[in-house]
DNA sequence: ACATTTATGGAATGATCGTTCTATTATTAA
DNA sequence: TTAATAATAGAACGATCATTCCATAAATGT
């Protein structure tokens, strides 16, 4: 069927890189030069596989979604109880906001950097904020349903309010929160959760 | 004493249109020349009056702060009970992240967008936040010494709690979150203080 | 009058930006 | 062989970037 010469590079591999690119610095830091360069192939390929750059960034912010909220669900899912899946998860992030590697979250990044001017690139992470809600949201209702938490709780605000202090925490972290400051947020969050507790 | 013409500007007007700029746009996106237009200034007076781009920053910061807390102080003092002028400044983060004007917040823009590679923006942004922590967490403190807030708090860690949702608040909002998530953020914060209301 | 400081506008710097074009080579399917 | 697709390198695009230099005019204190 297909004619011609088929594609070297392996393109998950390429778009990996430039995810990890625009994570570490960021969209405008983040030159088209130092794109080629570090994921490995020539401009032309670059433009003929991604497009330009914003399209490279939405297709990164994909990558970057299917990449965490894979490990979010091993996470959740894994311990076998809800409860103890969100649990595992605040302390991998509290973990992750105290190490040396810490870069932040591609989603907050992204939405304080460029949201308010590129509407395409807005669209595309207000529907990754609301999946990351459900996410939390559907772990919540789990945990009612196995009698972990008390039916009377709103797992929907809970959700938000859980995920509204993990995006807090991206910010807190990146200004050079020590490990007190960190553990303290996670401990009084965790805390709220344990109210609902059946 | 001194001699030659005197500065024709006002400096500090200057400054805020320079920090409006800053805040509304960035510090990448915004340009010299769109500084210069916005100031109200020729590129000359700029440079020496405010030396390159990122001590201009680094001052528009210091102005914000100044701009900042004073608000803030305003709403956690005037109603009388520390307690109140907490609600009051919730209640004010809550309309702000609702409405049209909604731009986040200088320091978690620029927290998010230089801190990792600006090494003196960086401290300064820490400082800055180990002062909002500070503001408070004396107001907590405050709280309990009227018999507000139960003794056994721990006003520092809730007040870290505080901050890091209010931070989160500003991603949340910029990400285009709808009223409802914010009312459910501000509402959970909310009751989870009041769990050590005396 | 004179020295000093500031303001202004324009030109120029050198660098980098994202993007496109051209030309050449390589590898595939028909 | 031929057509089609992809890879590479290099040049060039026009634009914008932060910054500096220059020349000139205006307003001050001594």
């Amino acid at each position: 069927m297909t004619r011609g010469r088929p594609q070297e590079f392996d393109r998950e591999d390429a778009l990996e890189r430039a995810m990890n690119l625009f994570w570490s610095c960021g969209y405008e830091a983040t030159g088209m030069q130092a794109l080629t360069e570090h994921m490995g192939i020539s401009r032309q390929s670059l433009y003929n596989t991604f497009g330009d750059k914003q399209s490279l960034l939405l297709q990164a912010i994909e990558y970057y979604d299917k990449f965490l909220f894979k490990k979010w669900r091993e996470m959740l899912l894994t311990p076998g109880s809800p409860l103890k899946g969100l649990k595992v998860l605040l302390q991998f992030m509290e973990v992750y906001a105290t190490s040396d590697q810490f870069r932040g979250c591609l989603f907050a990044n992204t939405t304080l950097e460029l949201s308010h001017r590129e509407h395409e690139v807005k669209e595309l992470l207000k529907k990754k904020a609301v999946k990351s809600d459900r996410l939390i949201e559907d772990t919540l209702r789990n945990a009612v349903q196995k009698g972990e938490l008390v039916e009377s709780v709103n797992a929907r605000a809970l959700a938000r309010f859980i995920m509204n202090n993990l995006r807090g925490l991206m910010v807190t972290a990146k200004g050079g929160a020590t490990k007190a400051e960190i553990k303290d947020i996670i401990s009084s969050l965790q805390k709220h959760i344990e109210q609902f507790a059946a």
